[in-house]
DNA sequence: CCCGGATGAGACAGTTTCGTCTCAGCGGGT
DNA sequence: ACCCGCTGAGACGAAACTGTCTCATCCGGG
């Protein structure tokens, strides 16, 4: 019965980005798993983090695949990003929130997924869906924290977990500020 | 010559909210003292943690006083808090990050800074200022996802500091895309 | 010029955490 | 029913960090 590796990935993130000061034992614990096992399966707190790195971009990188974002309006390109990017939403927050302690391997990774993210929204500019005074580095960043924001608020109980895609999305592309028109 | 303890307080936010595992050494070294001098101003870890959180609470507060936030539009109130509250964004950052550990003192600041700032958005949705699809409990969220992402990104150096409450504020009230009409 | 206060560097012991190990228990596959 | 492999619990030394101390130095005020 060997211990799933990817639960183990997801709740560790999941503390970690909560509270980095938290223990292997924490970190076994609250995988349900004892300290023993986790060391079997990662050779050290070092190594954990970098699977947590290495999938947090794995799966970011395939959400990007899945989300076409060449294709159609720069708009619904989002929104299949965000709903793509949901089940990883927690590493992500984990890699935008302790992204101090990068090595270059890891960067390289951020780094494409960075690259692909701008290009997006510079092709939305560009096409005159999205405003041009935000610079797309800006809309970036901010398109993290608020995956970041929304994910913890539903680690929190604080909101729905099947509303991600939605607050996410609506808030990102249409802000807070209700709709000239319409 | 007094070692400048606000100034202390606000590199060890900088520094703690990228890497929490930061040790007492790095926290000093970061704010360009010694050790020994970190100890004799705070006196340990959980008390400069204290002293951040309350600094946080009482800067986060204040510029909510100077914000004004029950006169005039709504919007207007959101953009004069997130220009109020920008010497205090590597705080907010700090706590919004790590409160997973909050103590019930700091609870209840924290409680009262989500109160106004919900009411806030609740007012502007009731004036028909904001769209109320999104309930202002994640609105609030937002917020303070986009302050500590913008936060970062200067820090980071990857945007220019004095953009922080135009960049901050429009994506929030305005979002991505480009507006309907205008 | 001298003095007092504050600082940085480093030594020190105490504590926590880490990484490894052993051992007994459990469960699935044969 | 019997292994074989995996697991949890706990012990153990090693390493890292913490908090305190001492001491030499520096700086400004008197």
């Amino acid at each position: 019965m060997a211990v799933d590796r990817d639960h183990v990935l997801r709740s560790a993130a999941a503390l970690l980005t909560r509270r980095a000061s938290a223990t292997m034992d924490d970190v076994a614990r609250a995988a349900g798993i004892g300290r023993a096992t986790l060391h079997r399966h990662f050779a050290g707190r070092e190594a954990l983090v970098k699977a947590l790195e290495a999938l947090g971009i794995q799966e970011t990188e395939a959400a990007l695949d899945r989300a076409r974002l060449d294709d159609g309006p720069a708009e619904d390109a989002l929104r299949r990003f965000v709903a793509a990017v949901e089940p990883a939403a927690g590493l992500l927050a984990f890699l935008v929130t302790e992204n101090q302690l990068f090595e270059d391997d890891v960067h390289a990774g951020w780094n494409r997924i960075d690259a692909r993210i701008s290009a997006l929204f510079r092709r939305g500019q560009e096409g005159g869906e999205f405003r041009i005074d935000l610079p797309p580095a800006w809309l970036t960043e901010a398109l993290y924290g608020l995956i970041g924001a929304c994910a913890w608020s539903i680690q929190d109980g604080r909101l729905a977990a099947r509303d991600f895609p939605y607050m996410t999305a609506e808030l990102l592309l249409g802000g807070a500020r209700r709709s000239v028109s319409t």
